[in-house]
DNA sequence: CTACATGCAAATCCTTTGCATCCAC
DNA sequence: GTGGATGCAAAGGATTTGCATGTAG
């Protein structure tokens, strides 16, 4: 996604696009991954970009509001923010090994459908995490129960 | 469900019950919804129960990792803890209002089988929170949008 | 010009940890 | 008796906030 799209998308909306929020976006779009707020304000300050860590969370926040990110505890300790884009994506995370694997959004169409149906609630599935046990661990786990 | 079927699971698995460990596991039977850390200690507290707050996170994290309780992060700042038991329950939150609504299981019987078929991951779906927004918000947000 | 965003520093809040003591098994 | 659990106090880490200053519109 370009960050220029997103840009014009919020100044219609009537919000005031300054430097570091720019910045910001921009680091998100060039992201292939998520990132905790360190990581945006680490790369801020790779290429010398002066911001503070306090307006990272502040923009964050105001572009989740937007709804042009999404924020989603995986269980690390930070949170980790995600351009929402066109192709939402999801994670499934191991509880023994933490490893982490991506997968694509038609996984939750069921659900939204049944969720606006059934209970007329229109669900932000941008991002989810989902825990459980890989299938080595399941595996080894059970091995171990012997 | 009862204290002593949990109690006696642990112990048959080798663990040891304590007063403390007891007791928590007691409040959280005895509560009709989630609890924070801090509920689970005020309850205890206010049964004149001394135990230490550290406690209380030790013991819900061993819990957790035993699948008796679910540890579930609401957007609230401090997670909830929930017995898992027989009968597992869902939240949609409201990103507006706050509200939270229940819901029942079966919903994601679809999404467990995919995930186990197609990812061979074994999800611990025992207590999910789904934000987004409820009717009255919706028709109120899309209102003020003209 | 004015409302709003930022920088800076301090505060807050949740959670974890080290260590001596205690107790379940 | 001994390994594991607890209490206590302190540390840690993520996030928020107050306020003076800067700046987009």
């Amino acid at each position: 996604m370009e960050p220029e799209t997103i840009v014009e998308q919020l100044q219609s909306k009537g919000h005031r696009m300054t430097v570091p929020r720019r910045w910001i976006i921009r680091v998100l779009c060039e992201a292939d991954h998520h990132l905790t707020v360190e990581d945006v304000h680490r790369r801020l300050v790779e290429n010398d970009i002066k911001v503070d860590e306090a307006t990272v969370y502040r923009t964050l926040q105001w572009l989740k509001e937007n709804e042009a990110v999404s924020q989603t505890d995986i269980g690390q300790g930070a949170d980790v923010y995600c351009l929402i884009g066109d192709q939402p994506h999801h994670h499934l995370i191991c509880l023994n090994c933490n490893h982490i694997v991506d997968v694509s959004d038609d996984l939750f169409a069921g659900l939204r459908e049944t969720l606006i149906e059934r209970y007329r609630f229109a669900p932000r599935i941008d991002h989810f995490a989902i825990f459980g046990l890989c299938e080595g661990c399941r595996s080894e786990l059970a091995r171990d129960e012997d």
